[in-house]
DNA sequence: ACCTGAACACCGTTCAAGT
DNA sequence: ACCTGAACACCGTTCAAGT
């Protein structure tokens, strides 16, 4: 308990911790101090670890990241495509699991090493089906910005930090201004269709990717 | 200058007021005691035009998105196809007015009235082409993502409050530990080819949107 | 209705100092 | 190297009160 250099605590245990924050009281609630109080630290102690608040938020998106399994998209007894699907079904679960986490995200260069190669095996997928590297950056480049957006998306449609006092005009609830995308919720409710999947299967139709047995 | 009922400010100019100080010194920077300052307001007046800072900054989303002009969608002279990139264009050009801008979108739920009135824009242009309702909503949903999920990694590749120490460990500097991606970014940085207009085209071939004369 | 001033319970970050 | 304690310059939000 005494002060000294002791190392009681790695990066990873204060990743861990803000996540638990996170978790509990939402994005907005984790804090340098709310952090080190739970791991027994003072604040300050903090900054040995991390240089500032933000770099321990961009060591947060890194945690989600890892937990992609960029192995199994290497896979050869599968078809590129049903790697693909699998590699971005696997982003979109890590996110899920911390929601609201896509924010970290968008306030912030994704050039961590864990989010690079997220990137780079989605590179080594397309060019590997024979696609020139140009287009095979293209693809690239739409993959990761469909999956992003439709995180973002999952995030904004269960409603992180609805505190509902704050949404807008409540007089909608008379007559609808948006009647087809209301039709469109009604008829998606009972489906069970997530339409993810089927979005980025059409999206891999356009980039003419190697189609799956189906 | 004398307290009392005076309303001498409207609720778009604390918008606007925000967004100044937005794009001065950054996102972080916008705080309910700086706008007020900056208006020559006193911080408690400010909860008489929103509920809460949350509040506000849904009211600059909808800003940005009440920029994009839906109008231009219903151009009958033009394809659909066509008008979709218009849309799609549009808004990614309101948000490279704002530079970080989008982490507000995957900060809150997206439903105000011009959000909305955005995808029940794409929505009634998929379903004017013919398109089932059920395939419309897919398309809808598809190119909403694949449009945030592009502004998002527009701001993370323009270095959006890149601190440069925050970055991860620089020892990429010796060997990369992502060659294709590094290669791609060599690639395209003398193309000047711009993915987003293309990989959206690949998405809605996918869709089979009725393509355009091309 | 619109505004002020005081107050509460917080922040991130820096600095000098201890072991 | 790792940690503490004090301090600086801020936050969002609430409350009672004025016009």
């Amino acid at each position: 308990m005494k002060p000294g250099p002791r190392r009681s605590i790695s990066q990873a245990d204060i990743v861990d911790a803000a996540f638990e924050i996170f978790e509990e009281k939402g994005g907005d609630a984790v804090s340098i101090r709310g952090v080190a109080a739970r791991l027994g630290l003072t604040p300050t102690a903090m900054y040995t670890y991390f240089t500032s608040k933000n770099a321990l938020q961009r060591a947060m998106v890194e945690q989600v990241f890892s937990g992609v399994d960029l192995a199994a998209a290497g896979d050869p007894s599968l078809p590129w495509r049903a790697r693909v699907q699998r590699l971005a079904a696997d982003l979109r679960s890590r996110f899920a699991e911390h929601p609201g986490a896509i924010v970290l995200v968008a306030s912030g260069p994704l050039d961590g090493r864990q989010a690079m190669s997220f990137g780079e095996t989605l590179l080594a997928g397309f060019t590997s089906e024979g696609m020139p590297l140009a287009d095979a950056a293209r693809a690239t480049a739409a993959v990761r910005a469909y999956v992003l957006g439709a995180i973002t998306l999952d995030a904004s449609d269960s409603g992180v930090d609805t505190d509902a006092a704050d949404a807008p005009s409540a007089l909608w609830t008379e007559a609808t201004q948006h009647p087809l995308t209301e039709a469109a919720r009604l008829l998606a409710a009972d489906a069970s269709s997530d339409p993810f999947a089927s979005g980025l299967d059409r999206l891999l139709d356009g980039f003419g990717a190697a189609a799956a047995a189906n």
